[in-house]
RNA sequence: GGGGCGGUGGCGGAAUUGGCAGACGCUGCGGACUUAAAAUCCGCCGGUGGUGACACCGUGAGGGUUCGACCCCCUCUCGCCCCA
């Protein structure tokens, strides 16, 4: 069953093997590991390549967003790798967290026994992708070798005065009488997840890192080749603003029903505010408390309380985000205390409201309803003086009684005193100088960014290594005897307390400076501790001197290239940051910041458009995948379908063209390329024997085979170009576009000529990256050495590359006409008559004389009639 | 309300950043091969008019700058994300 086509070339199809990913797959995934071909060991002949890829939660099953986020990555670490660089591409499982402890409380299957199978059968679908993760670093977070350290380093940023305890409000759910998570809270009225009953607010004491102390260096971001967006996320979350701290003295410190216990009797007889416009201090009309400030109590008059303490009992179980909404309807209620003004005098009501948070700021507000619309809206709302202290140029003389909404605040000072006449821009730096000399008040910054809540009430984490004793207070556990380990013997009662509170034993420890019997602190560590460091614990996974060691410190970090999706970008990007600034003010670590590099992907969402669900069944499983398609054509797929930092819904049957297009390759190679060992030519073009080999053949035949090559080495700078950008989708697309130019040249004849050779060589080693599997069973096919994944990177050849002619487009007015061939070498007043000689473009002239002819380097010719 | 990102054929997306809009792929249609189907191969595929060469329109809407705008500027609009 023989046929011909055109080209006279002749195949079996039933000789011909085909194309089956199963076949190759495993078997190279194999060999790879065995000769230990990804191990990445310290060279110091060669530049070093730090590729990190966001650590992933054990959650049992590889998702196609694992797919994504790993595979272009790893694309781009062997691009790298075959340019020269010694690439360390580590791999590790985040694997503390609420999910195992939830399913177990569920059914009843220990967190750890669950979390252990979980990363046994990822690490399996991991391994189907034939990406080059050395395992032997391999970091695991849950294991006492990882949280050791992390213990350790939260010791050191206690030692630092980096880590303190305080009270603060959380989520609680008075019937299951616990503390909740953010993400055990739903709906909109703030219900508990497992009982349906809506939350309040409850101050729990809890464990902090001074992020904020860190909050004017996180602003920094010199050096960093992270994309903007990011930055700008960053930027906002730290939320930094600049005014000043005003002091209001309560009017009578006689009154109020507060026991005023044994706090400061100076900060118990004002109210701190923080405002960004102190110029406006003349417009204060009232002062709003955040329900939860401790002054609450004191200022509420016996006939106000308790309207005050229904208030504080609703705004409690709101969340922040609801409470601050510009649109929504104020809600208040009046304290019945005054507070003076310190800059005139004046005596102005105490309110309470939920749009001010106890999270920002003091707290407290100075309200100026003239100059802030949500003040504004209050003050209307509740029938409160609305006080204009700067009246804008352009409009005429605002009245505070009569005024529709709040006005900008630029314009001239009005009824304020000293400041009465300057400009508002002024009126900032003079209002701060009028407060600072008077002592009621300083110039302040305030960031939006708090300290991080590192505290969990739950089992599966990191345990905080402190020990309370009622003489010494906190102290850190020794490191000798770090790690504390979690106990295995817990109950899993759905109580909602930590599990470690509620074991018989694990909390009785001796005091570390006393040694009279103490009590462990029971809460464990948010996971983002964990996942600050995992990046420097992949260096030395097992490594037990330190957290990491040193020699391999030096040799890799920084990450060179960190890859992961944006939702990181205000919580473990922030956290990972300030870590490594607070390790570099201990000499642990070095440089400005951990990661040079930042790319982030998109996601893949379900046909439907929507995100990826197991309850809206449009889950895409990669096995499946895998199991018809082989990896190749998934990774292929998922680099070419979408714009990477973009993503897209899946397409299903968009793979299929990714699978067709890696058989043509497979078809073409193995038809033509069987062959000959690659001796007969050299790889490496550079020494221009190509020439001289080629085949006698007719005038056009060297020409198409020029033209072969000359394909052949444009493409090959596209794609280096797009490695390095990271688009991926044009890589793949132009592999597609360079497969289609070579079977023309099949088709053309050329299969026996060293430019043939040439271009299966490049190919196989720039599809390498994209599709390591086929291109190593091709690469040993036609001979290659093994592996390609050793080989190096094609170096483009200019003059190969160079087009010989050049297509001038030519535009009349802008519109085009015509299109002229001329040689690449031709001078621009060459291009321009002969655009001008154009017979069509003559027809469009009509005789006329051109205005005017640009001719756009060799790009383009526009005549202006 | 503020900030960011985006809107290009039936679909995902290209366009070397101011110079031929729609590369590449999917879907669809037509054809070859086949007893037939699958697979494969070849061709067509933004819209309107025309048998046709071709003409006009066309990158969310409107305006501006420019010889020339998907790209730069202004106004608006829709979608997503972040912060309020």
């Amino acid at each position: 069953m023989k046929f011909t086509i055109r080209s006279g070339f002749r195949f079996s199809r039933k000789k011909m093997s085909d194309y089956i990913p199963s076949q190759i797959e495993p078997k190279w995934q194999a060999k790879w590991e065995a000769d230990g071909l990804y191990l990445a060991d310290i060279d110091e002949n060669k530049p070093k390549h730090y590729a990190l890829t966001m650590l992933p939660y054990p959650s049992g099953d590889l998702h196609i967003g694992h797919w994504y986020a790993f595979t272009p990555s790893d694309a781009h670490a062997r691009f790298m790798r075959m340019n020269g660089y010694n690439v360390l591409l580590p791999i590790g499982f985040d694997a503390f967290g609420l999910p195992a402890e939830n399913a177990a409380i569920k059914d009843g299957i220990h967190p750890m026994k669950r979390t252990y199978q979980n990363i046994e059968q990822m690490r399996k679908q991991l391994r189907s992708m034939g990406a080059m993760w050395d395992w032997r670093r391999e970091a695991i977070s849950s294991n006492p070798e990882y949280y050791k350290w992390t213990q350790w380093f939260f010791i050191q940023l206690y030692k630092h005065g980096l880590a303190y305890r305080k009270l603060s409000p959380v989520d609680f759910c008075p019937h299951d009488n616990t503390t909740l998570a953010r993400e055990q809270v739903w709906g909109e009225d703030r219900h508990c997840e497992r009982c349906g009953t809506p939350v309040i607010k409850k101050n729990l004491a809890q464990w902090f890192f001074k992020t904020t102390a860190y909050a004017d260096q996180l602003l920094n971001y010199e050096g960093m080749d992270w994309p903007e967006r990011v930055k700008v996320l960053q930027t906002n979350w730290i939320g930094r603003s600049e005014g000043a701290e005003v002091n209001f003295p309560l009017a009578d410190k006689g009154s109020g029903i507060t026991k005023a216990g044994n706090q400061n009797p100076e900060t118990q007889s004002r109210i701190t505010v923080f405002t960004t416009r102190p110029d406006t201090l003349w417009g204060v009309t009232f002062m709003v408390l955040s329900p939860e400030h401790p002054l609450v109590e004191k200022v509420t008059t016996p006939d106000h309380k308790a309207e005050v303490d229904a208030y504080k009992i609703q705004a409690a179980r709101q969340s922040d985000i609801d409470r601050e909404a510009v649109d929504k309807e104020k809600t208040g209620v009046f304290t019945g205390g005054f507070a003076i003004n310190p800059v005139n005098g004046e005596k102005i009501p105490i309110w309470i409201s939920d749009y001010v948070l106890m999270t920002y700021g003091t707290g407290a507000i100075m309200a100026v309803p003239a100059h802030d619309q949500r003040d504004f809206e209050f003050a209307r709302k509740f029938g409160i003086e609305v006080r204009v202290v700067i009246q804008p140029d352009d409009i005429p003389s605002l009245d505070g009684a009569s005024l529709p909404a709040s006005v900008p605040a630029s314009g001239k000072m009005v009824n304020s005193g000293p400041l009465t006449g300057t400009s508002a821009e002024q009126a900032f730096r003079a209002a701060i100088k009028y407060i600072t000399e008077k002592g009621i008040g300083k110039a302040s910054v305030n960031y939006k960014l708090r300290d991080w809540l590192i505290s969990r009430q739950r089992y599966w984490g990191a345990p905080i290594p402190m020990i309370y004793c009622e003489k010494d207070g906190w102290n850190p556990v020794p490191n000798s005897d770090l790690p504390v380990l979690l106990p295995e013997d817990v109950a899993w009662k759905p109580t909602g307390e930590s599990p470690l509170k509620l074991h018989p034993t694990w909390k009785n420890a001796r005091c570390p400076v006393c040694g009279d019997p103490a009590v462990r602190e029971t809460d464990t560590m948010d996971t983002f501790m964990c996942s600050s460091w995992y990046h420097l614990r992949y260096l030395s996974p097992h490594y037990d001197q330190g957290p990491f060691d040193p020699k391999e410190y030096d040799y890799w970090m920084p990450v060179d290239t960190y890859t992961g999706g944006i939702e990181h970008a205000n919580m473990h990007l922030i956290y990972t940051r300030f870590f490594h600034k607070a390790l570099r003010d201990m000499g642990i670590t070095e440089g400005p910041e951990p990661m040079i590099q930042l790319r982030n992907q998109g996601m893949v969402l379900g046909e439907d458009n929507e995100k990826m669900s197991k309850s809206r069944g449009n889950v895409v499983d990669p096995d499946d995948l895998v199991a018809r398609y082989g990896a190749d054509a998934v990774r292929a797929f998922l680099m070419f379908f979408a714009r990477w930092e973009m993503g897209a819904p899946w397409n299903p049957s968009g793979i299929d063209g990714t699978f067709r297009w890696l058989r043509r390759v497979w078809a073409l190679v193995i038809s033509t390329g069987q062959i000959k060992s690659l001796g007969s030519f050299k790889a490496d073009v550079s020494d221009e024997e190509t020439a001289d080999t080629m085949p006698s053949g007719s005038e056009g035949h060297e020409e198409n085979a020029q033209s072969l090559r000359r394909h052949v080495h444009q493409m090959l700078k596209r794609i280096t170009r797009d490695f390095k950008k990271f688009e991926f989708n044009t890589i793949v697309s132009g592999l597609m576009e360079l497969l289609n130019e070579m079977y023309a040249a099949r088709e053309a004849g050329l299969t026996s000529t060293p430019e043939w050779n040439e271009a299966v060589d490049i190919y196989l080693r720039m599809l390498a990256p994209v599709c390591p599997h086929i291109a190593e069973e091709l690469w040993e096919k036609i001979g290659g050495k093994y592996s390609i994944h050793d080989q190096p990177w094609p170096t483009v050849d200019e003059d190969a590359a160079r087009e010989q002619e050049i297509v001038i487009p030519v535009q009349v007015n802008g519109k085009l006409r015509d299109r002229v061939v001329l040689p690449a070498d031709v001078s621009e007043e060459d291009i321009k008559s002969a655009a001008l000689a154009s017979k069509i473009i003559q027809k469009y002239l009509e005789g006329k004389t051109p205005k005017k002819v640009i001719v756009a380097q060799k790009k383009l010719v526009n005549i202006v009639v």
